[in-house]
RNA sequence: GCGGCUAUAGCAUAAUGGUUAGUGCACUUGGUUGUGGUCCAAGCUAUGAGGGUUCGAUUCCCUCUAGCCGCCCCA
């Protein structure tokens, strides 16, 4: 740091980030244009420390209840063959159509930044022969996902995901644990969310409710919008969640997907809702609610944030749902599968909202003040002596001033610093100063830890209840 | 991918077709020699990028980039 802002900051100005791109990259507009600051690539943020602190509460929720839920923790890559989400999440998707990262690797294969995860998770299951483990196997993971769709509040091209996957049971009681899991994530963080659910069957019933469903609105056509039709033609089941005044209205004649499930379907479903009843968790039946992936089946269910609903941009939290084919399309065995996955950016942000802010890590208790090179060496060695002892200390080793210190050690709000200089170094003592009163007194440095350590006492017992 | 709005420093903002683009917060340094919170002073940092109109543009126009909102879609 000896050189400091004047020559770092104005300097770096006139550098791009290109010194050395040795193709002849056209020295032209580079696509963005901006030759002054680096710039960060659309829908892409980096997540501050000022945010972490919430951040870690979402990740420490989710990690604490996978282990109590007794899921396993798998991570995936996050390049994959492309081929792997082409096939699994469905050709008229647009997750698949246009939002994919999707080019060719250096040898020439075409690879794809994973969308999501549940396709990796189904191929981890496959690949590693997961079938011959105690089923069914629960994995969680937590992640970045990428899709190249227009960036929005609580929308990035780079989004993190968190998603629990159970493979290889069939039972409703699983799905209804997933519901259950969630919503506990969500009363962990301290968020009122409630969950919307439903049911689209097996692939076979739905082709025949599609069929019925489509014809019902062949027949309001001219009152569809452009939109409408043209989901009536690439993705029917869309049109259940349009958003258009005329379209809810005819959906109230329309079909209900319920009505055409099978026997067994049906059974499923009422299943799930009664478990998801017995838990008291707050849900309603969503006729209308589909997915937008093609490998689900069987129950599928949103969590959204109930206050202020619909106000909210991007109030759907996570979701999830059966997806019993999935394994068997990648040339697996026939595996039954459940899963659902939490989007955590919409959460932090839920959080924020909420003006939840936890510390990002334990205040310091006491600052250590150091003067000049013997103190400097001293205190070194000091500070690892206080950390051992678990009390978390802080400095300013980058400041030499002792004002400068004991500024930093106020914004800080510690309730105690040390201050070592020359003359304590060779006097082998220390000057504790308690930063309320400013009252100071010296003491033998060997013997520094064990009172600070007591003086500290009465602050620590009060805080262990909010950490 | 479509439509709308926006763009001044780290953050929040003011102003202007014409000398040094103002303020607050933050940050750094100082107000004598090793003592914080208040106060004072100084310093640092900005018109997103490129082009056009103009004698002159941060201001007007265009393009790009980025952000936000709505749609599409989704987490």
């Amino acid at each position: 740091m000896p050189f400091r802002k004047k020559s770092a900051a104005p300097k770096k100005v006139s550098v791009p980030e290109k010194e050395s791109a040795p193709v002849a990259a056209a020295p032209t507009e580079e696509e963005g244009g901006n030759s002054k600051n680096p710039e960060l690539l659309r829908g892409f943020r980096d997540i501050m420390p000022e945010e972490q602190g919430r951040w870690n509460l979402v990740r420490d929720t989710v990690r604490k209840l996978a282990e109590a839920y007794s899921f396993d923790r798998i991570d995936l890559p996050i390049l994959e063959r492309a081929d792997l989400f082409l096939r699994t999440l469905g050709k008229g998707t647009d997750v698949v159509e246009k939002e994919m990262y999707i080019f060719t690797d250096p040898s020439n294969r075409s690879v794809a930044l994973r969308p999501e995860a549940t396709a990796s998770a189904a191929r981890a299951y496959i690949n590693h022969g997961m079938l011959d483990r105690p089923q069914p196997v629960k994995l969680w993971y937590l992640g970045p996902m990428f899709r190249h769709d227009r960036p929005q509040a609580g929308r990035y091209r780079q989004f993190y995901q968190a998603g629990f996957e159970s493979f290889g049971a069939e039972e409703p009681i699983v799905d209804a644990q997933l519901v259950v899991i969630g919503m506990q994530i969500f009363k962990d963080l301290g968020l009122d969310v409630k969950v919307e659910i439903n049911s689209i069957g097996t692939a076979e019933c739905r082709k025949a409710y599609l069929a019925e469903l489509v014809a019902y609105f062949r027949t309001h056509r001219a009152k569809l919008s452009e939109d409408d039709k043209r989901r009536l033609q690439k993705n029917p089941l869309r049109i259940l969640d349009s958003k258009e005044e005329a379209t809810r209205e005819l959906l109230e004649g329309a079909p209900q997907i319920l009505n055409w499930l099978d026997e067994k379907s049906k059974e499923h479903f009422m299943k799930v809702l009664e478990f998801v009843e017995e838990m008291d968790i707050p849900y309603s039946l969503n006729p209308y609610l589909v997915r937008g992936l093609d490998y689900y089946t069987h129950t599928v269910f949103e969590f959204v944030l109930a206050e202020d609903q619909g106000e909210v941009a991007q109030s759907a939290l996570g979701g999830g749902g059966r997806y019993d084919g999935l394994v068997e399309v990648l040339g697996g065995r026939p595996t039954p599968a459940c899963g659902f996955a939490l989007g955590l950016e919409r959460i932090v942000r839920a959080l924020e909202a909420k003006g939840i802010n936890p510390p990002e890590h334990p205040a310091p208790l006491v600052f250590f003040a150091q003067l000049g090179d013997a103190a400097r060496r001293v205190g070194l060695k000091l500070y690892e002596e206080f950390r051992r002892s678990g009390i978390p200390v802080a400095e300013a080793f980058g400041k030499n001033a002792l004002k400068a210190q004991l500024e930093a050690a106020n914004r800080l709000n510690v309730p105690l610093t040390l201050i070592l200089g020359q003359k304590e170094v060779l006097d082998g003592t220390i000057i504790i100063r308690d930063m309320e009163s400013g009252a100071q007194e010296i003491v033998d440095v060997k013997k520094a830890v064990a009172l600070v350590a007591r003086k500290l006492q009465p602050v620590v017992l009060d805080k262990p209840a909010d950490l």
